[in-house]
DNA sequence: GAACCGTGGAT
DNA sequence: TATCCAAGGTT
């Protein structure tokens, strides 16, 4: 059982959305720096701060050269605002080692900063047309479905996943990268988590989950993931704080954002831990590297 | 493998 | 209103 290319390719070339990072002149670079937003950020949110960034650092080295807080500032409230310093961590590797280059080889990807299974074989594969299986949360749900008849994917195993969709990536390089990219789609625009438009699929007749009647997912729950109250929600208000000023700030200015202190310390500390907050001599507080 | 890391729109 | 969910990675 697999996923027919030729159904899915022609449903991708009529349908797919005109993303500006599969847009032919798109570089690798800007397909990377998309990737890195687009975890776990939806597309809507990306796109308006990938454009933003592409024109004000259009080369790794340009990005390099800006500060880390300039680089969260710029970021704004994509969440999980670590990618930021990572992804600016992985354009000051590609200037120095790679000739300001992306690297197009996954290994090569994979050793640098933020960069995990999923994103360097998605730069490998739509920027450099590599053949690789390229595995997203959309992609495990339509295999889940299509291939194995079940109603959601089970707990992620990478080298499980890989393997998966590694038996039903076209053997030919030229079209490996689309099929990813129309299987991701495909997920993100159809094979939806909550209602699947099973009516509007291009490979309705062939899926196993179809076949077998739609049956309910019957793997382990997954454990959803609380926002209020944690730590989570905590830093993402101090550091929203930090991103509206231009001046470091004394601490009394974070203080007043949460009314657990022993909570606020704790963040704060991590914060400054992970480098997304740094001291001024004085004692103040402000985005790394400005001051 | 599990917990943790932001944010906001949709249902 | 509460829950779900969105192109994951790191520890």
């Amino acid at each position: 059982m697999s996923v027919d290319a030729d159904l899915l390719l022609d449903w991708f070339a009529d349908t797919a959305r005109d993303l500006p990072w599969r847009r032919p002149e798109c570089t690798a670079w800007g397909v990377l720096v998309s990737e890195i937003m687009l975890q776990q950020t939806p597309v809507a949110r990306v796109e308006p701060i990938w454009h933003e960034w592409l024109a004000r650092w259009p080369l790794p080295s340009d990005m390099a050269r800006a500060s880390q807080g300039e680089v969260l500032r710029a970021w704004g409230k994509l969440g999980y605002p670590r990618r930021a310093l990572r992804l600016h961590a992985a354009a000051g590797a590609i200037a120095e080692h790679h000739g300001d280059v992306v690297p197009a080889d996954v290994d090569t990807l994979l050793a640098l900063p933020g960069i995990g299974a999923y994103t360097a074989r998605a730069v490998a594969a739509f920027a450099y047309g590599r053949r690789c299986p390229v595995v997203d949360t959309n992609v495990r749900r339509v295999v889940a479905r299509a291939v194995h008849g079940a109603g959601d994917a089970g707990p992620p195993s990478t080298t499980r996943d890989l393997a998966d969709v590694e038996a039903i990536l076209p053997a030919e390089q030229s079209v490996a990268a689309r099929y990813s990219a129309a299987l991701m789609e495909l997920g993100a625009l159809v094979c939806t988590a909550r209602s699947p438009r099973c009516a509007d699929c291009p490979v309705f007749a062939d899926c196993a989950w179809q076949r077998a009647g739609r049956p309910a997912y019957a793997g382990p729950a997954k454990a959803v993931q609380r926002f209020a109250g944690t730590d989570r929600q905590v830093r993402g208000l101090l550091l929203d704080v930090l991103r509206d000023t231009s001046e470091p700030v004394f601490k009394a200015k974070l203080d007043i954002v949460w009314p657990d202190g022993g909570q606020r310390e704790r963040c704060l500390h991590s914060l400054l831990v992970d480098g997304l907050v740094e001291q001024t001599g004085d004692g103040r507080f402000a985005l790394p590297g400005e001051h």
